[in-house]
DNA sequence: ACGAATGCGTTACATATGTAACGAACAGGC
DNA sequence: GCCTGTTCGTTACATATGTAACGCATTCGT
């Protein structure tokens, strides 16, 4: 499943609230919080255009990004993960807990609920 | 603060539940479902020891480690960091959350919660 | 038309992490 | 006393991640 890393899930979470960006766009928004130099910036988005997360499309000769990856479903494997192999929670995980996150809108809560208990189809399980 | 890596975090875990434990202990525990070879759990050993995160006591000539990490602490600063840094939770956590977990008793949820909250004294924040 | 700014591809290098072998030393069994 | 299993220190190497510079091409202002 798909795991970022902390570089590039702020650079996710960036074209996930933003849409579709400029690598400019990016290392403006994210940039200063991260102390990142442009260049740094351009590496995280290129490392996830390689992985096939963000896609790229050519508007007038400027290359724009916009994320490959469904926020829900990424953040609710990253919260899997993390009850399972650091809490070693092995039941269903309460979602709901998780509305305080800014990310997540209510309708992806329900989402999210979904996901993270049973989609065990793509975390450690079901990876085949 | 004290980050340890998934690796390392399977080993302090069960010296957590298990307590002081000779390094073949803690392969035949944690090798297995680690799918490691016993230099790989030495190494991980050998790397916490050199973090300071787990103490070296002889034993009649037999080294055993014990963990220098306060279980709570660690797995609530994981917590926190987690909850702050993927799902830009800011702020107080529901301890209760955790309450699913294997690792953490009911005195340690009493822990947790201050430590998840009050405790921004060694995550991002008063790191020096 | 020319210089400055910008976008982008390429390349680099350090540290962290995963994963493990090798060899010396030592302890017991026979 | 010797073979064997065990412990432990040392060393190694690949991939991932953090962090960034460099140089070329292009564009835009003047």
């Amino acid at each position: 499943m798909s795991q970022p890393n902390p570089s590039e899930l702020a650079v996710l979470k960036h074209l996930w609230s933003s849409g579709p960006q400029s690598a400019r766009e990016v290392h403006d928004a994210v940039g200063p919080g991260q102390a990142w130099k442009a260049s740094t910036t351009r590496t995280i988005i290129n490392r996830l255009e390689d992985k096939g997360w963000v896609v790229r499309r050519d508007v007038h000769g400027l290359a724009v990004y916009d994320a490959a990856l469904d926020r829900t479903r990424t953040l609710g494997g990253l919260v899997r993960h993390f009850a399972r192999q650091v809490l070693d929670m092995s039941g269903p995980l309460p979602a709901a807990l998780f509305a305080e996150s800014p990310h997540l809108s209510d309708a992806e809560l329900d989402d999210l609920d979904a996901i993270i208990n049973a989609a065990e189809t793509q975390d450690s399980e079901g990876e085949a």
